[in-house]
DNA sequence: GTGGTCTAGACCACC
DNA sequence: GTGGTCTAGACCACT
């Protein structure tokens, strides 16, 4: 897996890699019960502090995403059912409201929106055989 | 116009404020040319202090959102054409892909994803008879 | 003499009605002992505080450029002779390494640059028959 | 490089700031990438309060000429490609007509005036070899 | 009255 | 260590 890092980017580091193994899990790329690379081996890739890296997996860890053992390492977790509470659903909610408004004001049209929200969502909903 | 501020949010609460606007700007609760509040009568208002305000209304000034006389204060810029940039379009992209991703492994489904997304962005494009 | 005010603009308006003045003396629209409206008179045009053009014909007093008689009002100093101190093309270099830094950087060739700066230097220095 | 700041001058201390940064990389006194003092170094150099460098490279990052990055702190934006806008022209224009204005009943000379502005554009326009 | 500038000091997030 | 956020209070410029 290739993680493509902005350093210059407003978005921290550790949020960046986040987003792109969640991303990478919800496109197949990274199965479940698949082993990530090591801490150390993960940051050496990239060339940033192993603390960031650490930083990532412990919050992963605990939204579920992965699970990690002692020895064996990190991998993607095998039971993975994200749950969608009540107030993941209200914080998606939010976020969108705060998203549309600014495209609605840019001249994003109903359809262009709807275009690529729909595009991502399907990038990701496809029938996967592993 | 009214502004709720979660104090205990990890959103800053400038940040707050700027998506609060610019929500009401598309909804049509803020018209253009209507005058915003002082920095310190809002400051007030909120509970805050006034550099938290008069920070806000200076990113939205250069973000072109408002425009800020001398004497009068602040107004929403009359003549508001925020741009569909290349640059906006690949942010929009990038965040949608984040959002979704997340969406899709929480198990929202592709209607219920949709549905909030066009609810929301249904709600600024209206047709409004004032 | 019609003055043209941005009132949304960063320069504070009695600067752009000082600049204005300086700017009608130099072409020739203003002649060295001609009348400026009243106080009340020019505020009433713009529809600005009077308070304002005082400050305008205060500052321009102590520069040298009108004369203000208790009785017959405001007129171009029919003496003018602005100095050309060391302080003023201290300034004035000052001024111009600013702009033509940002004018070089944002790729302003020094034939273009030049011939903002002759054609504007040369609207004033004409032949005026009065 | 060194900042010479006027603490009596009517223009303001994070403007003086400004002016000097934006000639130094025009003059290659900075170099694109080059790293800039951090904002509590900086602020301490000068004698000032952090916010205000904090202030100045806000301004910087927000027009594009430095990068902020989160840990390393900032930098001469590498990709620096200042744009020559229909506005900024505008601006120039606007600006150089009320230099010229004075400059001319001052008595400053065409001459004298083309050979100001020539030098200092000058003074940045040449081929550094590095 | 309005916003703009500057100071001072606190605490936090990131790496 | 870096910058980011927020508070608090002062003084100034403009209208």
């Amino acid at each position: 897996m290739l993680l493509y890092i902005q350093f210059d980017s407003e978005v921290p580091i550790y949020q960046q890699i986040k987003n792109q193994i969640i991303r990478a899990i919800a496109s197949g790329e990274l199965k479940l019960g698949e082993d990530l690379p090591s801490v150390r081996q993960l940051a050496a890739d990239i060339g940033i502090n192993f603390h960031t890296v650490n930083k990532v997996y412990n919050q992963l860890k605990q939204e579920g995403w992965v699970v990690i053992h002692r020895k064996s390492g990190v991998m993607i977790n095998p039971d993975l059912k994200a749950e969608k509470t009540k107030e993941y659903i209200e914080y998606l909610d939010e976020i969108i409201k705060n998203i549309s408004a600014e495209a609605y004001l840019r001249g994003v049209s109903k359809e262009e929106f709807m275009n690529i929200v729909e595009k991502n969502y399907d990038s990701y909903n496809v029938i996967k055989g592993d």
